[in-house]
DNA sequence: GTTGCGATAGTCT
DNA sequence: GACTATCGCAACG
């Protein structure tokens, strides 16, 4: 299985070209794993909507370092957000993942988000995914190329249509087409 | 189904 | 001291 693990090259590539080919990919962390449904991705130079915009800070450090490198951060003082460095080491940019339809441990992830509705609610959104696969500011530079936290090919992946759009939550650069989902999937989020 | 709002803490000015 | 790459619940209809 470490065979489908996505390879370092992989990242070493623009955030925006990351971005789009994640989708479809698959995030795994112990028991629970999920395919990558929605992404956004932050770039360098003038994105002033990216936390590395401020420059290299004890926060945005990971950034900057090398590709294919988990940068977990707090995202109103309550949830934490993953994303995946990209660009080669030195240049920031990195890419938000944003929602995940669930495939492995389920029941894990059940009982990680109780009061939940439905299934859907599971992984569907930046802090809600980071809860039900137990990934923290603890997995902060975590190389995911190796060990617990790795994202990887699927066995098979289907063919899917790429949605582009502005990012959500944002004020700087907000009309930027820089977030991609899959189309139709029921996964990502509002 | 929709809209509106409060919670909460780390980060940088 | 201001701001934030969100979520869940409550009040509608």
């Amino acid at each position: 299985m470490s065979s489908r693990i996505l390879p370092r090259s992989f990242y070493a590539r623009d955030a925006v070209t990351v971005a789009r080919e994640l989708l479809g990919k698959i995030v795994a962390h112990g028991e629970t794993a999920g395919m990558i449904v929605e992404t956004e991705a932050y770039l360098g130079g003038d994105d002033l909507a990216a936390h590395s915009a401020a420059g290299i800070t004890p926060r945005t450090r990971v950034i900057f370092g090398p590709p294919g490198h988990a940068y977990v951060y707090l995202s109103y003082g309550m949830h934490d957000c993953l994303n995946i460095t990209a660009e080669r080491e030195g240049e920031p940019g990195c890419v938000l993942i944003r929602a995940l339809e669930p495939l492995e441990g389920l029941d894990i992830m059940r009982a990680r988000r109780p009061g939940i509705r439905t299934d859907r609610d599971l992984t569907s959104g930046p802090g809600r995914l980071t809860k039900a696969l137990a990934i923290t500011r603890a997995d902060n530079g975590v190389d995911v190329t190796h060990g617990d936290l790795t994202v990887r090919r699927p066995e098979h992946q289907q063919h899917f249509e790429i949605d582009v759009t502005p990012r959500i939550g944002i004020t700087k650069c907000a009309d930027w087409p820089l977030r991609f989902v899959i189309r139709g999937n029921k996964y990502v989020s509002r």
